[in-house]
RNA sequence: GGGCAAGUGGCGGAAUGGUAUACGCGGUAGUCUCAAAAACUACUAGCCGCAAGGCUGUGUGGGUUCGAUUCCCUCCUUGCCCACCA
């Protein structure tokens, strides 16, 4: 009787016993733990880090990770050390939101979600390198956060100025450009302001040019590419400096279509440029628009769309090509932070122009023939300075003088060249990415480590003097008003300057999260070294990134931060590269139901409960089965049962049987190697719901046959390996003899081409294109058309459908198909 | 308004010019059982047919091709990203 039961005990699958125990052996034995300074054959392997939110990491989170550690553990099996370290990118706005929502300190906070966290990165049975982790709010790192800042503004690259910016009034903070969302906070979602404020930026448009041409070179997901280029919006264009009538002053503007310079009926000015606000000091009416328009949010402004608003100054500015008088208005259509904050209008060849024209009644000028019109000869005139609607696509120049004729937008480059001459305008670039707004009055961030004294101005704090530490208060909350919560704290305030040593100010403000999270993959390699940001010798061995997963959402934000950061460390000598990840690739999303995982919904899944009731192999495999990686999927707990009979199935069948004797067949040795081809294929593509698909039918072929070698089970295991890494590892220590090695260090298998070739291969038969019978064919016979087509005549079904007609051509592929094609 | 994806059984998806629906879920029937669950086996795109077999079929309409889910054009729908960017 105890026998029985002991027995049972064995060949029951428990993953709740068997997953944390290799958990506990992979990190004694540490397999996962490269040698970070004599590694051969360094393979760095990222998952963009968490910010850990505290209800815990949902499976959203552990889809991405998973497909991540796959592709780890696949290079490591292929002979690769292989580096996947892990971390927390716990400071910053959506952190302290949290705490906020909670009512609890930050710092306290912190503590609760790293722990629960870091238990739930454990038992997702990802190879991490945990003697690697970091947390960015750990002062050891945001020590180095801060040195970061100083290096950029030693270098000129970190400056202060006061600018009219985003400002979320529920965080209480500014933002980045990139952090506003079709006028909203990107965080909550607030409609945000704009404010005058003296912000630090990162000069990130001095970047620009390379930032952009770069991208090129770059192995990343297409998609990302785009969305990069898109925000970097460069445009070719001129600048063009109009004469404002009775005045010494001139409005500069920027354009993409100076052919249309004779077009221009009027000038319109952004409300916050200066030039209005000029205006605004002697025009009450102006000065009133102003006001209002600034109250109003970007997101009302963008709400009102075609319906425009502005005021006329009264003033006339002469345009320099014809030299007409053309009045100035003010609008808040046009915006300060593009261009110069000033535009020629052209109504009849923009439709934004347009639509003010005709709400104002201002002259609408047609100066490019419409497209009816241009194919006409051109020096035919049409006056038809009444459109109905902006004519912006390509066709000829008219009404300009010695510019009629032209075509654009091919030949805009005469037009330069003739505005140059004349001294009227330059051609230039513009780019739509404006600097990094870095400085946050928030308290959950690494303090901004400048000092401001009365006589010396912004001063660096001395490097020996780092971190400044975030001090610990019990009033962190957000004040508003555009100052931090550390401004109310004297002590940290007050301070000596270090330049003079005479008294001096700190800057209470914390620096962006984006900041944070910018170069975390430099840290990994030097946790263990306190003495300097990195170890050149490890970031030289490790860096680029080889492989970098992580979510679309950043394709912006952080993948474009980092880049610059990079950058300039390869400007300031730090290191020999300037593009931090060799290759990226976006997963997918994982939704529920159809819809997008949110708390508002209620639809967010957790891990936990799967793991407890299924294991971890099981949702792993399970969540990467759903669909391709990089495209997403729909999480539904039907199918989690189908793939946990999949797990219990090979358990089951690999604990019951014995290692067979019989000599492997030929046609187990095929589709062995197919399967050993399929499935490398398809890990090195990302492809691994097709992968986990072919090795399903492996086991159905496997559990058919009589017995099973030791070879296509240790194969089977192998290749299941990377997916669900516990039982693997247990039903591979069972079957092994002597060594000690985990299969996870195992190399990958080979596939054998020779054994894929088929004894007998299937051909379709088609008449007309429509399939009609098919042939069993042997190997050897294949190559000749004339043998198949004879043994295709011959079939019964087809011998229908060629009586009576004449067989006008037959094509054939090989080892394909055959196709008659008859009249 | 601009850009990028995608549209295939009841469902998730497979097939990137050559046998459409692999693999899985769900469903139906059966085996086992006192019974149920589990497990296992078979079937499972629709229509006509007892069957053999035939017809239809990858959002819509066209095109290229011996052959199109795949390539090209039109339209429709959905999702994602960006957006008064001059």
């Amino acid at each position: 009787m105890p026998k029985t039961k002991r027995e049972n005990q064995i060949t029951k699958y428990n993953p709740q016993e068997i997953e944390p125990k290799w958990q506990k052996k992979w990190e004694e034995n540490k397999i996962y733990h490269p040698d970070l300074d004599k590694a051969n054959r360094p393979f760095y392997n990222l998952m963009m880090f968490p910010y850990p939110s505290a209800e815990g990491m949902h499976v959203g989170n552990m889809y991405a990770f998973t497909g991540s550690d796959i592709y780890g553990r696949f290079k490591r099996m292929q002979g690769f050390d292989v580096f996947e370290p892990i971390g927390l990118d716990g400071f910053g706005i959506h952190s302290e939101n949290y705490a906020l929502k909670v009512g609890r300190h930050p710092k306290e906070q912190a503590k609760i979600s790293e722990e629960n966290f870091y238990r739930q990165l454990h038992a997702i049975g990802n190879g991490f390198d945990w003697s690697a982790k970091l947390e960015t709010y750990d002062p050891q790192y945001y020590k180095w956060t801060q040195w970061i800042f100083i290096q950029l503004f030693k270098k000129g690259l970190a400056y202060r100025r006061k600018a009219s910016v985003n400002f979320c009034p529920s965080d209480k903070t500014v933002l980045a450009d990139e952090q506003v969302i079709a006028g909203k906070c990107e965080r909550c979602g607030s409609e945000v302001v704009k404010k005058d404020l003296e912000q630090w930026f990162f000069k990130i448009t001095d970047y620009a040019e390379r930032l952009l041409n770069n991208i090129e070179s770059l192995d990343w997901t297409e998609k990302v590419k785009i969305a990069q280029r898109q925000w970097i919006g460069r445009s070719e264009g001129a600048i063009v400096k109009f004469k404002i009538q009775n005045s010494k002053s001139q409005i500069e503007i920027f354009t993409t279509r100076p052919d249309t310079l004779f077009g221009a009926t009027f000038m319109v000015l952004a409300p916050e440029n200066p030039i209005s606000k000029e205006i605004a000091k002697k025009n009450k009416k102006v000065e009133e628009y102003i006001q209002k328009s600034q109250t109003r949010t970007e997101q009302e402004r963008i709400a009102e769309g075609k319906d425009k608003t502005g005021i006329d100054t009264g003033l006339f500015a002469i345009n320099p090509v014809n030299n007409k008088e053309i009045p100035v208005w003010v609008a808040d259509y046009v915006v300060m932070g593009y261009g110069t904050g000033a535009i020629m209008a052209v109504p009849a060849h923009d439709k934004r122009d347009f639509e003010f024209a005709k709400k104002y009644k201002l002259p609408i000028k047609t100066v490019i023939l419409s497209k009816s019109e241009g194919s006409e000869d051109s020096s035919a005139k049409p006056q038809n300075d009444n459109p109905k609607e902006a004519y912006v696509g390509e066709s000829k120049i008219v009404n300009s003088g010695e510019w009629n004729g032209l075509a654009v937008p091919k030949e805009i480059g005469k037009v330069i060249d003739w505005l140059e001459r004349k001294k009227i305008g330059k051609r230039q670039v513009h780019y739509h990415l404006r600097d990094w707004l870095i400085s946050r009055q928030r308290y959950w961030g690494p303090p901004i480590p400048m000092i401001c004294c009365e006589k010396c101005d912004w001063q660096p704090i001395a490097e020996k003097d780092l971190p400044v530490l975030l001090p610990d208060v019990k009033d962190w909350k957000p004040k508003g008003g555009g100052e931090s919560p550390l401004a109310s704290i004297e002590s940290f305030v007050k301070t000596k300057c270090p330049s003079c040593g005479g008294s001096a100010k700190r800057e209470t403000d914390v620096s962006d999260t984006f900041l944070d999270s910018a170069w975390y993959f430099f840290r990994y390699t030097s946790t263990d070294d306190k003495t300097c940001v990195w170890r050149p010798e490890r970031v030289k061995k490790w860096l680029p990134v080889s492989m970098y997963i992580g979510g679309a959402e950043h394709s912006v934000l952080h993948l474009l931060y980092s880049r610059f950061i990079t950058m300039v460390f390869k400007d300031l000598g730090l290191i020999f590269f300037e593009e931090p990840y060799a290759k990226f690739r976006a997963h997918g999303l994982l939704i529920r139901e159809g819809a997008k995982m949110s708390k508002s919904r209620g639809n967010v899944v957790v891990p936990d409960e799967y793991i407890k009731k299924f294991g971890a192999d099981t949702l792993r495999l399970y969540l990467m089965f759903l669909g391709p990686f990089t495209q997403g999927g729909d999480f539904y707990d039907m199918g989690i049962e189908g793939m946990h009979r999949f797990v219990k199935r090979i358990w089951n069948l690999f604990t019951r049987i014995s290692n067979s004797k019989f000599p492997i067949s030929n046609e187990s040795q095929r589709v062995m190697h197919k399967t050993i081809k399929k499935v490398t294929e398809d890990i090195q593509n990302l492809r691994y719901n097709t992968a986990i698909a072919s090795l399903m039918e492996y086991y159905n072929f496997l559990s058919k046959q009589k017995s099973v070698s030791k070879e296509e089970i240790k194969t089977i295991l192998l290749l299941l390996a990377p997916f669900a890494p516990h039982i693997t590892e247990e039903l591979y220590q069972r079957f092994k003899n002597k060594s000690n090695k985990s299969i996870h260090t195992h190399s990958w298998p080979d596939y054998d081409l020779r054994y894929l070739e088929e004894k007998e291969v299937t051909i379709a038969i088609q008449v007309n294109g429509k399939l009609r019978d098919t042939l069993s064919i042997s190997f050897e016979k294949i190559e000749d058309q004339q043998i198949v087509e004879k043994i295709a005549k011959k079939s019964q079904k087809i011998k229908k459908y060629l009586t009576n007609r004449k067989i006008k051509k037959v094509v054939y592929v090989k080892g394909r198909v055959i196709n008659f094609v008859v009249i």
